[in-house]
DNA sequence: TAGATTGTTAATCGATTAACAATC
DNA sequence: TAGATTGTTAATCGATTAACAATC
């Protein structure tokens, strides 16, 4: 497997959604020229993004499989072996990612949740306190820490998610934080996306 | 004012907000290479970035004033005039946006939201039944609709927000949209995040 | 066959990095 | 002065786009 940029893999789970529906209604093949046009993408790199995590060829005249390139990208994802991750901090945005409806269709499997003063909550999924984190975590089997704490905890948050035994961070906080060698981060910044929101519409 | 690419705008919010630290902290200047080791990024991306958005010039082993950085990137981000935005979709996702502290420090005011059915809000922001968008979005001036409904609603939340005069919208659900031409659109996307974070776990 | 689409190879474009003289 | 940091200019790198022969 080549390696991928990061936008091509942030451009994958997108193919895979659009192939999804493509499949429903009963498609069986998607050629480059009619993914480019849906997606706003250009030909050649749909052809590259595909070629890069399907070694199957395409067919002239027709294009592509659309059974094979489903395999192929949710392959690629991971979405065969589910993770699983929990999340730190149930407020609002904790909650409303604990009981997320989208994750289990992105491999992902949210199984519990740690506050530092559970209340009595209305999902189904269990919310340990934090201060047994260490305990609770290992049994859990959960790489993946969603950290939903505000920006002042975020970092004693995050170090005791790893002391606990996480192994990847998913930061929803706005706080530049600091992981230790080995511990992979992906931060989900709020402010920079609307940045680029606002910057287009003074563009205009 | 040159123009900047989309990661150096996503940068811009990461600079102001360490900047607002160090200034809390009592320093009056900051160098490129402070900066650098700090949020790990190389010197003169840096200094290309600052350079993009301040017309002022750093002093030579000094650094660059912190006070007229701030002034540039907040005006950059248009920090100064606060935009005003509309949820739409309050469940959970919904109600936390609508409810997000951090917003105003990014000069985004949410002032209401809406919904098919308006619960009993137990926030102080009002929450409009979604029949009446066409009516009440147009008192409140807000540009920027954010779109936290399901996927399978969210192309029509998105055309009846427009019809109701959004020229923005930030999209949380994981749907591909189209949007008329002159509204611009963001789409956050969480299957992105997450395809980017277990790839890097992947690679270990 | 003609035409659409493919995969490959080359060109372009843009962002990041490197080099270095200027300056406090 | 020496040394750190600056801004500018050039080089590198990587991603996207273009060109085109191959093929069904």
């Amino acid at each position: 497997m080549k390696n991928l940029s990061k936008n091509q893999i942030q451009r994958m789970p997108i193919y895979l959604k659009y192939f999804k529906e493509l499949v429903d209604m009963g498609q069986t093949l998607v050629s480059s020229p009619q993914i480019a046009v849906r997606l706003g993408y250009s030909e050649e790199q749909v052809r590259k993004d595909l070629q890069a995590v399907s070694d199957e060829h395409g067919r002239p005249k027709k294009g592509r499989e659309l059974a094979s390139l489903l395999d192929a990208i949710e392959a690629f994802l991971g979405y065969h072996e589910s993770k699983k991750a929990v999340v730190i901090g149930c407020g609002h945005l904790g909650r409303a990612l604990l009981n997320y409806s989208g994750f289990p269709a992105m491999g992902l499997s949210v199984v519990a949740g740690f506050d530092v003063e559970p209340r009595q909550s209305s999902s189904a999924k269990p919310v340990y306190p934090m201060s047994q984190i260490k305990d609770v975590l290992p049994t859990l089997h959960a790489d993946i820490a969603i950290i939903t704490v505000p920006a002042s905890e975020a970092q004693s948050a995050l170090d005791l998610a790893i002391e606990a035994g996480a192994k990847a961070i998913w930061n929803f906080a706005p706080a530049l934080l600091d992981v230790p060698a080995g511990v992979v981060i992906e931060n989900e910044n709020l402010s920079s996306s609307l940045a680029v929101l606002s910057y287009r519409m003074n563009q205009r």
